[in-house]
RNA sequence: UCCCCCUUAGCUCAGUUGGUUAGAGCGGCUGACUGUUAAUCAGUAGGUCCUUGGUUCGAGCCCAAGAGGGGGAGCCA
């Protein structure tokens, strides 16, 4: 059959096609039958809604009807006709079924009712035939095409940096080894140890662990250039905010100040929020309901203070808060739970690096908005980070949103080649593993800045989903990459 | 990696002080019903009580170890 006769169901729910006949295709969601009338609710996924089918007594055989269950896949030929029922305008008289895959009731493990997200992560692979998963992976794209929009039209160019990669100098984490070695025997020197050089690439490689680095080297001829990739990480880390793959969008701008950073990330972010709000009604329209049904079983402290909506709106209408460290420690030190020793790390000197329980307070309690903290202490920061005038910070700033913490870390790259190499050089990163990176810095160096957005992390935001597991569709995690 | 919690039917969960044959709702199946919206009503099948070991006359329940899951911390995006 060939593609251009199918009609997609959203064009059927959305469109004037009231009389003409068409062919749908998509898997059934639940089947309620009557004496004379059985009706079929179907989707396709080109948007949340079902097409409601109509079968009236005696038109398909009792055979192909008994094989319509629940998660089958149909091709259906019918009249679009105005609904006699009150939950849609319109919806599908049947002429002909196709059961193009049967789904046997005993075993499809997806019910017409609400399941547990821990249930529908351990069959992810079943999980977007949910209304749940849909919405998130609908909204997934339609923010994935808004942040190409935004830098399009901004004049940034998409770059694509390595996934494999030599550096892993940049100190964000532990790395994934990538080899073709036989590790049952691997190649060793004379010194016993593993021999790299005799590797697949004539080195130690890895999967990356962030595009900045080469990102940076596309900045300095290019001007505005970003990124958009898969980030790997190998750290330990077991939480509803980590992945051991995740996907990170990362701008790098020549002659952008820390400032300018800052304004950039928040337009963007404000952006891409408004993109969400505008396109994704109703697939945010459910996800808020889904949330608030969720609070309702929760004692009122864990509850969230706005609706989803609410503070996707919020965040699409305010600025964000900006303040310095050195800022952020004065309104720590004298805030209550820092007072009365509620804090479990008390914030005394200048220096301390703040624990998560420091930024939920400074953004759901003190200012109740995202805010951007910057001019962090050097001695906490990367290596590549611009020291500041005062010589004991350095321009690197970090956007925090309520309930979900770091969603951005950014800063201005040190750009003068003596500042850059002396640090790297106490911090005990071998120059000639970098020399490549070094050479922007003496040939034609010049300030430039930019930050790295966590995808799914924004996606919690936008979804308002806890657990980051449920934002991508094949989460990898430490001990878990199923499917 | 650390701390806390959980694991009983396909799913969500009850299960009293350790005591006879382990329950409910939903889902499935069968039937009824003149247009339903996660339909409704009636009936029915369905169990390695996570695993292993221990205590006990007797363990779903107590103890130990392990596995899996969840929440939090650290690290970060």
């Amino acid at each position: 059959m060939s593609k251009s006769k199918r009609t997609k169901i959203i064009d059927i729910l959305n469109g004037d096609q009231l009389g003409s006949t068409v062919v749908v295709k998509g898997w059934v969601r639940t089947k309620r039958d009557s004496k004379n009338v059985v009706f079929i609710a179907l989707n396709d996924g080109s948007v949340m809604r079902n097409l409601q089918i109509v079968v009236d007594n005696g038109s398909i055989s009792e055979e192909v009807l008994a094989s319509i269950t629940t998660g089958a896949s149909l091709s259906v030929t019918g009249e679009v006709i105005a609904s006699e029922g009150k939950g849609q305008a319109v919806e599908l008289s049947a002429q002909a079924i196709q059961v193009l895959g049967e789904a046997d009731p005993e075993k499809y493990p997806l019910q017409p009712k609400r399941h547990s997200l821990e249930f529908l992560r351990e069959i992810a692979h079943l999980r977007p035939r949910t209304n749940t998963f849909g919405a998130i992976y609908r909204i997934r794209h339609a923010m994935i095409f808004a942040v190409h929009q935004f830098f399009t039209n901004k004049g940034f160019l998409n770059i694509h940096t390595p996934i494999i990669t030599a550096s892993d100098a940049e100190g964000a984490g532990e790395t994934f080894m990538v080899t073709n070695f036989d590790m049952e025997k691997p190649p060793k020197g004379a010194d016993g140890q593993i021999d790299f050089n005799q590797d697949f690439f004539g080195k130690k490689t890895n999967l990356t662990v962030s595009g900045q680095l080469e990102g940076e080297l596309a900045a300095l001829a290019l001007s505005d250039i970003y990124t958009f990739g898969p980030c790997f990480r190998a750290e330990n880390s077991n939480t509803s905010r980590h992945l051991a793959e995740f996907w990170m969008i990362e701008p790098e701008m020549a002659f952008y100040d820390l400032k300018d950073t800052m304004d950039l990330a928040e337009e963007f972010v404000r952006y891409l929020v408004k993109y969400a709000l505008q396109h994704c009604e109703e697939d945010l329209a459910f996800l808020n309901k889904r949330a608030e049904d969720e609070d309702k079983n929760k004692k009122q402290e864990d509850r969230r203070p706005m609706s989803l909506l609410e503070s996707l709106q919020f965040v699409a209408e305010h600025d964000f808060e900006r303040i310095t460290y050195t800022e952020a420690i004065q309104i720590l030190r004298n805030s209550k739970p820092n007072k009365k020793k509620r804090f479990q790390f008390l914030i005394e000197d200048w220096g301390a690096d703040l624990q998560s329980e420091h930024e939920r307070y400074l953004v759901e309690k003190h200012f109740k908005k995202p805010v951007i903290i910057y001019d962090y202490p050097a001695n906490i920061k990367a290596f590549y980070m611009r020291v500041n005038e005062d010589g004991k910070t350095v321009a690197a700033m970090d956007v925090l949103f309520p309930g979900i913490g770091e969603i951005i870390g950014g800063s201005q790259r040190e750009e003068r080649y003596d500042q850059l190499t002396h640090k790297m050089e106490n911090m005990g990163i071998h120059a000639a593993d970098l020399q490549w990176y070094l050479d922007t810095r003496r040939f034609g160096t010049a300030p430039h800045s930019g930050f790295g957005l966590g995808f799914e992390r924004f996606m919690q935001f936008i979804t308002g989903m806890h657990n980051i597991r449920d934002v991508i569709p094949f989460p990898r995690a430490r001990g878990s990459a199923e499917f």
